[in-house]
DNA sequence: TAGATTGTTAATCGATTAACAATC
DNA sequence: TAGATTGTTAATCGATTAACAATC
């Protein structure tokens, strides 16, 4: 069943149940389809049911998957039982909007500790969390077992961070510096960085 | 020469000139090899070559490639040449971290006009930017040939505004509304979900 | 010259799609 | 029953890698 699950089927199981959320939000069906939910998404009926196959069977012949049913199946998947403590690392106006953007706890996160340098940020409250000295990272990393980071520093600062976070046991780091991060085998990071991401839009535009 | 690239090759474009950019700035070499910047950002050499193969020629056997020639070459294979002027649509949290963010215009692209439809936000001055209301949208769109856009709406907004702003001319969006957006054929659309990152990582974590 | 590195070819590897028997 | 849709197989398609002649 769970043999060696390619990271690119892993990577679209969240959008299949970002989509089914809104499915169940929008309340008038019980159940969906590989078709109707690939319409939705613009992917292929065949690639959910096969990406969905690699977990186990989780449709009707005739009538689907059952919307409730398939959500809970994914959250397991994803391992999204429980809210993950997040430790977010920079608190410039990035790392505050993300401090107070709503949308994590819903979907299993909670941004629960904030950490900066600058003097003058440093015991400041942003939605309620005091912002701690970079100095209490790797306690406060070790002491509470955080396995997710956020990065939102500047880019000269990253690597650093990322070399302390791994050192204190962080496993996965989602980092808004716009550099190639190096880590271990076995630590998993992912990039946000809106500038590549134009960058890669305007190859198709006519300048 | 330009064929028909994939787009998992214009995507890892962005990349190579971001590094390239940092060697650049770290100042102590003028060349570099495929088998550098593969060791720098975790890609095979000869991934990296055919890559670039696809564009021309851009290196010498035995030395490399010049990193000021390449970097312009990616530039003008990107449309970089110019700064590309963005519209900003929505100033919450989120909108004004990137209406601040100053890593814009010096990759190529100045977020030049803010929109919101609250009463209390329009007319703001965030970061020299007076926030535009709503309404004014298409109108400032059309008349400013503006083809890039970043949405920073709540995700029941997000819809409607493609629509409008595709009517409007607009070719490329990047959307941080957590929902997948429907668009016609031509229209780039491209994501960024801090929650679906997550939620990919969090499958390879115990919990 | 000897060593290094490119650009390219062919082979390999992996992902997507089409098709359909099974069955609700 | 008839229609719909799954899970899976095999075929297709596309991307990555290994290898090397060319040459700086």
């Amino acid at each position: 069943m769970t043999h060696n699950i390619p990271d690119i089927v892993i990577g679209r199981l969240p959008i299949y149940l970002r989509e089914l959320r809104r499915l169940q939000n929008e309340g008038n069906k019980m159940t969906t389809s590989s078709h109707e939910l690939g319409q939705h998404l613009g992917i292929s009926s065949a690639q959910i049911r096969k990406d969905l196959s690699h977990f186990g069977e989780f449709g009707k012949q005739g009538t689907g998957y059952h919307i409730n049913y398939l959500i809970e199946q994914l959250r397991q998947i994803l391992h999204l039982g429980t809210v993950w403590p997040v430790a977010l690392i920079g608190a410039g106006s990035l790392g505050t909007a993300l401090a107070y953007y709503d949308g994590f706890k819903p979907r299993g996160f909670e941004i629960r500790w904030i950490f900066d340098n600058a003097p003058g940020k440093v015991g400041n409250e942003i939605n309620s969390m005091v912002v701690q000295p970079l100095e209490e990272l790797e306690d406060t990393i070790s002491n509470n077992k955080i396995a997710i980071a956020i990065i939102a520093t500047p880019a000269r600062a990253a690597q650093e961070i990322v070399d302390r976070l791994v050192g204190s046991g962080i496993k996965a780091v989602l980092s808004y510096a716009p550099l190639h991060l190096t880590a271990p085998d076995g630590i998993h990071i992912s990039y946000s960085d809106p500038v590549t991401e134009l960058q890669r839009m305007s190859y198709y535009l006519e300048s």
